[in-house]
DNA sequence: GCGACAG
DNA sequence: ATCTTGTCGC
């Protein structure tokens, strides 16, 4: 019997062909555990990656936040990493591309924090359980990290969904193989909804709460628009000074 | 073969 | 994801 405990149990390559990574994929989802958040969740981890088309440079950037009583958010610490792709962009199969560099860039968080990071909650930029094989990108950091985590994509990638109503705050329920993987939530009037779904350790009303919690009138959630703007800034930076990439401060 | 297809 | 200016609307 091995130890159920194991974020992940056997540890993988995250260079595999397409075919070896849904595999990983399908064996990895029967790890997940769905339970609900902590309500009382203070500390938040949000990580983002970008690039230059074509380019296989990948900038990754973690902040860590505190969710004050207030509702706001306060910044703690940033990480930042610059990593070569190893896997190419496949529809399903993400977080074999997009993991390895936020990785590393949990790694500098904590070098640069002095300690080991354990976020109550970990908020992705795209899909968690409404994924082919159950396995999107918040899942396998979740499990990877032993953390929980939720994911928030702009795009659908499974699913059928009724039409979502125009108010901020109406949602419909995302289905997939007859199954409640997901919701579309309208974060904003008259922009489009976003797909909000449960990674690791997390359920999907803890994953939908979360989201809305973390919104404040804008389509996107703040602590996602701070790591989008942060990776993003770095990587303009970065592409003007050529070659080697300065981290900030 | 055709359509779908997170970032 | 990124390439890109202006433009329409609240």
């Amino acid at each position: 019997m091995t130890d159920m405990t194991d974020p992940v149990t056997i540890p993988h390559p995250w260079n595999p062909t397409p075919a070896q990574a849904r595999a990983w994929q399908t064996q990895l989802a029967t790890r997940l555990r769905l339970q609900p958040l902590d309500p009382n969740w203070s500390t938040l981890a949000v990580a983002d990656v970008s690039s230059d088309r074509g380019s296989p440079r990948l900038f990754a950037t973690v902040l860590l936040l505190k969710r004050k009583s207030d509702g706001s958010f306060e910044r703690l610490a940033e990480g930042y990493a610059e990593v070569r792709a190893t896997f190419p962009y496949i529809a399903g199969l993400l977080s074999f591309r997009e993991v390895p560099a936020i990785l590393r860039a949990f790694d500098d968080l904590e070098a640069r924090h002095g300690r080991s990071i354990r976020p109550d909650v970990i908020l992705c930029d795209g899909q968690g359980l409404a994924h082919p094989r159950g396995l999107g990108l918040a899942c396998h950091l979740g499990l990877w990290l032993d953390r929980p985590s939720v994911g928030v994509a702009k795009t659908r990638l499974v699913g059928q969904f009724e039409p979502v109503g125009p108010s901020p705050g109406d949602q419909s329920p995302l289905i997939h193989q007859g199954r409640p993987v997901g919701a579309v939530i309208r974060t904003r009037a008259r922009a489009g909804p976003l797909f909000v779904s449960p990674g690791h350790l997390c359920d999907l009303d803890s994953a939908t709460s979360l989201v809305w919690a973390c919104c404040d009138g804008r389509r996107q959630p703040l602590p996602i628009r701070w790591a989008h703007e942060a990776v993003n800034r770095w990587r303009r930076a970065a592409r003007i000074n050529e070659p080697d990439a300065s981290c900030p401060t």
